[in-house]
DNA sequence: AGTTCGATCGCCT
DNA sequence: GGCGATCGAACTG
């Protein structure tokens, strides 16, 4: 028998297209990660497209390193990397594979699980600060290096292709905390939404 | 081998 | 609005 999980994530195919409508696309989906038994999943609401073209923000732009060699590989997998000493970041990689691409989740609404969360976020006080941001959100779904490279199409950690939210408007800015292609309009994000983690 | 600095967060003023 | 925490990856020499 098929895991329930199985059965609804988005397929490799929806990943293996250029990077930016993979965002777009993204944005409203839920990501379901299965935990020390525990279920948490959280609605999309925010996203950044990074490219593998002409994008000097990105992690990848000058080539592989050891650290981005999930990229480089074949889509729906997950690209997970540690910032700042203390914070995880959660993408997921885009394009055919030999092809550069991925998402990075900037913030989630919680959909289930969220008392888990709550304890693995202790200082956030407000629902709506639980995952309203890449570090957030990681440490509240409990993403670490151990997901690097994960199969999310498929396993412990996947993206749903259902929600319950089908109406939304999707607002598009410059994507946050880059000095270097500063101007792109490459982040995505569900306008008006309580858990985004900046208004605009 | 040493140094720099980051796709962040939360606390302080 | 400013800054300190905290550490590995990537780059320099």
């Amino acid at each position: 028998m098929v895991e329930a999980a199985e059965q609804v994530a988005l397929p490799r195919s929806f990943y293996a297209r250029p990077t930016v409508e993979v965002a777009r696309d993204l944005v409203g989906k839920v990501i379901v990660h299965q935990v020390d038994g525990e279920e948490l999943a959280g609605r999309i609401v925010e996203v950044e497209a990074y490219l593998g073209r002409g994008d000097e923000a990105a992690h990848f732009f000058g080539g592989m390193t050891p650290r981005t060699r999930v990229i480089y590989g074949p889509p729906g997998y997950a690209y997970v990397y540690f910032v700042y000493g203390m914070y995880h970041c959660l993408n997921f990689v885009t394009e055919p594979d030999g092809e550069a691409g991925a998402v990075l989740i900037r913030a989630l609404e919680p959909v289930a699980g969220v008392e888990a969360m709550r304890l693995r976020r202790p200082k956030a006080r407000r629902l709506e600060d639980l995952a309203s941001g890449p570090g957030k959100l990681a440490l509240a779904l409990g993403v670490t290096l151990d997901q690097y490279g994960v199969d999310v199409t498929n396993g412990s950690l996947i993206v749903r292709a259902e929600t319950n939210h089908k109406d939304f408007r999707i607002g598009v800015s410059p994507r946050i905390g880059i000095k270097k292609s500063a101007d792109l309009p490459l982040r995505f994000f569900v306008e008006g939404n309580a858990y985004v983690s900046r208004a605009k």
